[in-house]
RNA sequence: UCCUCGGUAGCUCAGUAGGUAGAGCAGGUGGCUGUUAACCACCUUGUCGGCGGUUCGAGUCCGUCCCGGGGAGCCA
């Protein structure tokens, strides 16, 4: 029976068989034997594979293997007697399952910049950085569902394709059957009978979902068709949006910050070998970061606290601060980074700059909205109370004007059995980011899509 | 999309006042060694991002387009 290397490591070695097939990292040789170094995927570390020249293809095959060789090793679990690693098997047989050309394969066994492995993104899970980042990518998705399912939240899987328009979360990419650009207006029927889309968000539906079932979740990707070109951007990601029936907006705070804590502390617990990693390779520091977050309390400020802050710190911004603008990066990167230090829930915004589903304050000035911001990656959540009212909520569509015949639906919602609800949308590449310390969004989604760019 | 810096060997980069290119690593060959970014010796490699222009002559100067980094906007 095959094994995985991450358990052959784990175990006691004592002389027990053992069977793995991965890839050969590097190979070194000595006089009478060779050194090879296994990857299989299932962790970061290799396993030393000691190839004896006794091997029936010692001299034809297992010298000629090289980084990127696909093999499979049976032989024997030995303690090491070298620094370096605790076991290391002691081949019997080595079959060679796949080549990799040595003068062509574009990996080798030294570091290689970010934006080289992104060209060829068919190869680059298999270094040891982008390998990590999957892992834990796959944790945090597990810690997600762990977290709502423990709660007692229903995951809901909302369309992706969708004819709700002008969310007020940005460019749609528009899904046609026609053959030609402009071909869809007149010329041929639209497939769905109207003008339809990828989905900006799930929001919408999973309202809903959550004036049904109580509390849900999506977990879902989602599109922008904006021409960003950050490294926080994509137009193609992953995002979590829970919502909840009879909750407000202290409610909304108190389950992100809960579940924020919730993952980051499962990620350090079960994946520390591949952040141990990050945190010596790619963010120094990133372990204590994570651990303060863990620990700390989120600090809270309504956003006319927020610019009064920025307005007694007598710094110069590029963008004046004042009431009713929002808040610019540099301002939340003050707020967060310098004067805080630790993530930061800013809530009350301006009615006039946040979109028309979320609840309107007492005050008729503010919306209950929250935003969740972090060191090094400004937003990574975004939410509000719904407007639960009907009547406040048709005047809000109508300001930002939007035709209510396609939101009747929604709009019903409010008519019957409405209740207070509230909920929000976490960006996954921005919590993958957050996690692994990784500079560039690019390198934490497996494929990247961005404007220009989607290879495969 | 805007500002800014960059694109030279498979990778990471150097290239002086315009005179048709170099290092380290990788790769190849040989040697050595319970090695672990192994080590030592020798050898190979380039439409200098694309197109156009200035010039006797362009990696180097000018224009334009493409791609990437950093910052900004939009946001998650």
């Amino acid at each position: 029976m095959k094994q995985r290397i991450n358990v052959v490591l784990r175990e006691e070695p004592q002389e027990q068989r053992v069977i793995v097939a991965g890839w050969v990292r590097t190979r070194r040789d000595t006089g009478t034997f060779s050194f090879l170094e296994v990857n299989d995927g299932s962790c970061l570390a290799n396993l030393q594979v000691i190839a004896d020249s006794s091997l029936a293809n010692y001299e034809e095959e297992i010298k000629r293997l090289n980084t990127g060789c696909s093999v499979i090793v049976t032989g024997v679990a030995k303690k090491s007697p070298a620094k370096g690693q605790n076991v290391e098997v002691h081949a019997d047989t080595i079959e060679v399952v796949g080549w990799a050309d040595p003068e062509n394969y574009p990996l080798q066994k030294k570091r290689h910049s970010f934006e080289f492995l992104r060209e060829i993104s068919h190869l680059r899970p298999r270094t040891n950085a982008l390998g990590a980042v999957a892992r834990v990518r796959s944790r945090l998705a597990w810690a997600i569902n762990s977290f709502f399912q423990e709660r007692g939240f229903f995951q809901v899987h909302t369309p992706i394709i969708t004819t709700s328009d002008c969310e007020g979360a940005g460019e749609m990419f528009q899904v046609t059957t026609a053959r030609e650009a402009g071909a869809a207006k007149g010329t041929h029927e639209e497939f769905f009978g109207r003008k339809a889309g990828l989905t900006v968000s799930g929001q919408l539906q999973a309202e809903v979902y959550a004036l049904a079932l109580g509390n849900v979740y999506t977990f879902g990707p989602t599109f922008r068709a904006e021409n960003s070109n950050t490294s926080r951007h994509l137009a193609e990601f992953w995002m979590i949006e829970p919502e909840m029936a009879f909750c407000d907006l202290a409610c909304n705070m108190e389950l992100a910050t809960d579940m924020l804590k919730y993952v980051l502390s499962d990620v350090v617990e079960n994946c520390s070998e591949d952040m141990a990693l990050f945190d010596s390779f790619i963010e120094k520091g990133l372990l204590a970061k994570l651990r303060s977050v863990i620990e700390k309390d989120f600090a809270h400020l309504t956003y006319t606290e927020a610019v009064d802050k920025l307005i007694a710190s007598k710094k110069k911004f590029e963008f004046p601060v004042k009431w009713g603008i929002d808040l610019q990066s540099e301002h939340e990167r003050y707020l967060c980074e310098e004067l805080f230090g630790c993530p930061l829930i800013v809530t009350d915004y301006p009615a006039t700059i946040k979109p028309f589903y979320m609840r309107v304050n007492d005050d008729g000035k503010t919306v209950a909205a929250m935003d969740i911001l972090v060191p090094g990656i400004g937003e990574i959540v975004g939410g509000s109370q719904r407007e639960e009212r009907y009547e406040v909520l048709e005047r809000r569509m109508l300001e930002a004007g939007i035709e209510l015949e396609e939101y009747r639906w929604y709009l019903d919602l409010r008519k019957y059995g409405s209740v207070p609800h509230a909920g929000y949308g976490l960006g996954f590449e921005r919590l993958v980011q957050f996690v692994t310390g990784m500079a560039n969004i690019r390198e934490v989604i497996p494929f990247p899509r961005t404007p220009g760019f989607a290879p495969c």
